[in-house]
DNA sequence: ATGGTGATTGTTCAC
DNA sequence: GTGAACAATCACCAT
């Protein structure tokens, strides 16, 4: 049924938070086991609209979780035995399901993969930040010809060799 | 034409 | 410490 999106022109976001909000369910049982102190929040992160709004190109974006790692791949399995399945939904909620089903020794090899992500993630999050300091710093700089930060420095000594 | 949404879970950030 | 949003993907619909 395509029909639950038939009215997504009301208001953009608030679909989003309608589907967190079947969520809300499953989660507030979860949710109630944590929390008993109801954190105030002062100001959450900036609306993602506006993140985009600023489009940083040099802004690294969060590196996949290892579920993420896990789905790239379970994506082009499923299409290819679901190939008239069109739709992310689907196969988020095959893979979300086949996901649980695999113990954390078949999970582990994504996992390891997600935690190689975030360090390169932080590699670029570091550079991001101090390209960012350096446009303040030198923001009456005109010249910014004189240093540009190096996006390319690969190291291509990535090789994994897990022996059990 | 463009972008926003839908669904999954994990990770990450900010207060 | 906890809450909340965001990470990819792909086709489709509304503006």
């Amino acid at each position: 049924m395509k029909d639950s999106k038939a009215r997504k022109g009301d208001s953009a976001v608030s679909k989003k938070e309608v589907k967190k909000a079947s969520k809300n369910e499953e989660k507030e049982v979860k949710r109630k086991k944590l929390t008993s102190v109801k954190v105030q929040k002062p100001n959450k992160r900036p609306n993602r609209k506006e993140r985009k709004a600023k489009k940083d190109p040099n802004q690294p974006k969060r590196p996949p979780t290892p579920f993420f790692v896990f789905l790239e791949e379970f994506r082009k399995t499923y299409k290819e035995e679901h190939p008239n399945v069109k739709g992310v939904a689907a196969v988020g909620k095959a893979g979300g399901d086949k996901w649980k089903g695999l113990t954390d020794a078949e999970k582990a090899p994504y996992i390891a993969k997600a935690s190689q992500r975030k360090i390169d993630y932080d590699k670029s999050m570091a550079a991001y930040k101090q390209k960012q300091d350096d446009e303040e710093g030198s923001a009456e700089e005109s010249d910014k010809s004189n240093l540009e930060i190096n996006d390319e420095e690969e190291s291509e000594d990535e090789e994994e060799d897990e022996d059990d």
